[in-house]
DNA sequence: TCAAATAATGCGGTTTTATGCATACTTTAA
DNA sequence: TTAAAGTATGCATAAAACCGCATTATTTGA
């Protein structure tokens, strides 16, 4: 088939923009170099770019790259602590994923985030559960997303219930990765929203493989039900190092450790 | 010489323009080159087309080619002008709804508006395609929603699709609570992109009565697709007091205003 | 039905835009 | 202070957009 997505390294004027902006959502800052390097494009232009963006008043130009409007907003560090540990996991998570691959998310702070670093040429499919992870992965230029409907489940805000783990059961993913609520070598990935774990056991039986990811401090805690024994759990991603010794006892019952 | 089916046979002017939308629907952009290419028509008659298509909204032209609406969405807010507006809509149509009511919905700055305008004590259940408004709903402390699933569609942030027409096919509800994009007393209710139509089509099928919202100036306007005739939609609620001038003709079909 | 009216399309030539490169200048930090 | 990195400016070029016009489909209406 002909796809007219061919070798379409190159990016319009305005979706560089935009990724730009996007760029300075996410991290409060960007370097000209960077972009210019992402982006295959040469200084000048991001030069340019950030200049127009400036003068409409959406960045603050500075030398070397931009800063975010709101960056100057107050914030307390142990947020900011917490988002970057978020921003390694995503990243991490993100280059586990290849074009073509059908996955089962759930939410999670964690999805969404790592839905923000998919790279934009990534071309995928999502099936998720959870309201704001479709609408994050929705703004994705080139992935597809598949929302699982049911009934919402309102603290989680995901869809949960009979329906929604038939449709999952209908589906055979290559991966599915799941937020971490608790993890615990001895009793496994547990979770205390007997809906929602449902829905997670579906997705898990569905994939080939499953993910977790998750800051560590979730890590050897046991809630009140087991979604998976950590056997059925192939890969763990934190924000520590593969060698930390916290990983240690889970890297023994042979999963994988990013 | 066996070629593939947009390169053999030349496509009409709408075929064109439904084949770009849904390359834009996709992959949330096209270059002109790419489409005059694959369709083998010249430039000129691609540049038409995404002329034409801008200038009825459907899509954001850049140098070089289209981009899809939703790309842009964020940075929109000529939105804010309306809110007024939106307000008084939203708090008319919370009137109609009554406890214990099964009410489908689709999406919409308007039926944002109206989930928030619900009073909090209210006990009904919400169907809908929309992620957006499901998260608003979510948001109330008593109703019950209810997510229909199936493949999101990137620029209405809503669910479309086979699965999502059978799911509600098989709901009886009381209301169905449509946002208007185009309202016409001779056209009806009409709209742009094919899957969603199929969905409202579903929605006022499914349902006892059918109440249109929006702001006054979608009124005696057309778009391509006709979702509902007149006399399928029962109310119809705009800003504006109903006995202004405007909404005589709405009323003489027979409709109720409010 | 068929000719007139209208719409759609392609083409040549022109104008505009986007981009990279060369160069000279400015900021930054060791 | 000085080298490295970043910035501004002008210029060249290729690609895209535009414009008017000729040609070809399509629609309309007596």
């Amino acid at each position: 088939m002909h796809t007219l997505n061919a070798e379409n390294r190159e990016m319009l004027k305005k979706e560089r923009q935009e990724f730009i902006l996007h760029q300075l959502n996410l991290h409060n800052k960007v370097l000209s170099a960077d972009l210019s390097r992402n982006m295959n494009v040469s200084d000048d232009t991001i030069r340019r770019d950030l200049q127009e963006l400036s003068q409409t008043g959406r960045l603050i130009k500075v030398h070397g790259g931009a800063l975010s409007k709101s960056f100057h907003k107050a914030f307390d560090r142990q947020m900011v602590y917490s988002i970057e540990s978020k921003n390694i996991i995503a990243q991490k998570t993100a280059q586990l994923v290849q074009n073509g691959m059908y996955i089962l998310t759930a939410g999670g702070t964690s999805i969404l985030e790592f839905a923000k670093s998919l790279d934009p040429q990534l071309n995928a499919t999502f099936f998720t559960c959870s309201l704001n992870a479709a609408i994050e992965f929705a703004h994705h230029p080139s992935i597809e997303v598949v929302m699982i409907g049911d009934k919402v489940s309102k603290d989680a805000m995901l869809t949960t219930g009979a329906n929604a783990v038939q449709t999952i059961e209908s589906i055979q993913a290559d991966l599915c990765i799941l937020g971490i609520n608790s993890l615990d070598t001895s009793f496994g990935l547990s979770e205390n929203d007997w809906d929602v774990v449902q829905i997670k056991k579906a997705m898990i039986k569905a994939s080939k493989k499953t993910i977790c990811i998750g800051i560590s401090e979730k890590l050897n805690s046991q809630q009140k039900i087991k979604v998976a024994n950590m056997d059925e759990i192939d890969i763990l991603i934190t924000e520590l190092d593969p060698n930390h010794p916290t990983l240690a006892p889970f890297k023994r019952q042979g999963i994988t450790i990013y």
